[in-house]
DNA sequence: AAACAGATCAACCGCGCTTCA
DNA sequence: TTGAAGCGCGGTTGATCTGTT
């Protein structure tokens, strides 16, 4: 299937952005008829999809209970948490972030979190390069415990504390929250019946 | 105002695991 | 037991957005 060409019949496959149309048959099947099987789904819901793809653009985008947007500090904490618990495993730490998907928590960790570690880093890295010219000069036994090999885990020289963001857990530089068209903050949810209702009022 | 660079995120790809005949 | 099909996961890519010069 997916190692080698699963349509037998050479039908054509849609890649790329869904449209409204598109999401609208999927949300419409299955709210019809329920999720999973997702190839004989795509095909029954006349989507030009592969079952993948249709499988991902439910569960990372139109899933009623996906909550998008404004990941809090307490939501933030718990993803460092976990991922130093058990690493790059997205969908299990997803589990635990309700609303959250894995694709979301991966895309905040490689873009926010994995960049503060890098910074950090290479600030220890500087710092500890300084201080342990001062120690060779004072034959001091001061390990520095960001010397790169020795550490495992990017979690051990990532300090939560040094993050740019300020207490009222807003970010520095213009990113997704307050720029999110139409919900306010209060609104990171949003129902099957917010979308139909949306698509009233469009007349589509 | 335009061009460029960096950041963000939706979507795709490939691999490996599970299920079932 | 084995091979095919389906599914889920993690990594990567590319389009778009935003900020800077």
């Amino acid at each position: 299937m997916d190692k080698k060409p699963c349509n037998s019949h050479d039908v054509e496959v849609r890649k790329g952005p869904w449209t409204m149309e598109e999401d609208l048959i999927l949300i419409n099947y299955i709210a019809n008829h329920g999720e999973g099987v997702w190839n004989s789904l795509a095909k029954a819901a006349g989507l030009k999809r592969t079952g993948k793809s249709c499988r991902l653009r439910w569960l990372n985008y139109l899933r009623p209970d996906v909550r998008r947007g404004n990941i809090s500090q307490e939501e933030e904490l718990l993803i460092i948490e976990l991922h130093s618990k058990w690493g790059n495993r997205w969908s299990k730490i997803a589990k635990h972030l309700p609303g959250r998907t894995d694709n979301e928590i991966k895309n905040y960790w490689r873009t926010r979190i994995q960049k503060h570690i890098k910074q950090a880093d290479q600030t220890n890295n500087y710092s500890a390069h300084q201080s342990n010219s001062k120690a060779a000069d004072h034959q001091q036994a001061s390990t520095s415990h960001v010397s790169g090999s020795s550490v495992a885990d990017p979690m051990e020289v990532y300090s939560p504390p040094s993050y740019p963001y300020n207490t009222m857990g807003t970010f520095p530089v213009g990113t997704f929250p307050e720029q999110l068209p139409m919900e306010s903050n209060e609104q990171n949810y949003w129902s099957l019946e917010e979308f139909w209702s949306m698509q009233l009022l469009n007349g589509d």
